[in-house]
DNA sequence: TTTATATACGATAAAATTAGTCCTATTTAT
DNA sequence: ATAAATAGGACTAATTTTATCGTATATAAA
């Protein structure tokens, strides 16, 4: 419960490589799968993603790869998290219509307790100092 | 991602249902189960749970049923949700051996931070303050 | 201009986790 | 005795997470 999944640890597992190179110069995604031993294709999609969100830039080609292009000290861990995984604690009552007990429900306020807590406190760390 | 799971929600109906009762009185697996429409059988299962952990006493036979013993003030979430759920944010790599890339692993600090701050977190919350 | 090595991404499969059910035993008030 | 409750092991179903497959496209370099 309430563990970091792979898709996020894969992707700062490259993002804090990447961090390690001088500045100009691009990472495969073959190049960090065998360095640490993480499923290629898999990395890949999360590396992908991560361009579309703007964090990395991908150069096409052989001798392509990707190069960090965000400033990690302004993505907060929320939205980082979001980008990769959706929207953090959300309950599924509030889209879910199915729930008939929603007039007898005694918790929704204690879950948005835990989950704003939850949210602001990820929102208050930055990649930067998680990833430095 | 980070979501609070059914057993968690459902013992916290169960807690506040109780809450909201005179002291002596006892609750019924049942009662809970029918008013908000939860699984009987499996919340059965999160009473006992409780029990053991001493949130919670049963009262067997007819017109039994089960009454919160413990001071929710001195619960904590973090403790709370072990005790459902077993360790927060606990890295699998810390047991799972076979991870033959530990050498080579870049993120064993980032992700603790992560989750030290999570624990740090659910730590300072207790259940009364969340169900009340 | 061919080849090799990248990224891009939809579709699907496999694995793991979470959620729920079934069944039987025991307790106890009526 | 009976009925209504807790107790709990074994199992099944559903969902989510993780990983793979296959194909298309880009481009540097021989």
């Amino acid at each position: 419960m309430l563990n970091i999944t792979r898709k996020v640890e894969y992707a700062l597992i490259a993002l804090r490589h990447m961090q390690s190179k001088s500045d100009g110069k691009v990472t495969s995604a073959n190049e960090i799968a065998k360095k640490y031993g993480v499923p290629r294709q898999l990395l890949a999609k999360i590396l992908q993603q991560m361009v579309r969100h703007n964090i990395l830039e991908a150069i096409q080609g052989p001798t392509g790869g990707y190069k960090i292009i965000a400033n990690l000290d302004q993505i907060s861990l929320k939205d980082f998290f979001e980008k990769l995984e959706g929207p953090l604690g959300m309950m599924d009552c509030y889209f879910d219509s199915e729930c008939g007990q929603i007039t007898n429900c005694n918790i929704r306020l204690p879950i948005q307790r835990i989950n704003n807590n939850m949210r602001d406190m990820f929102a208050q760390m930055t990649l930067q100092e998680v990833t430095q």
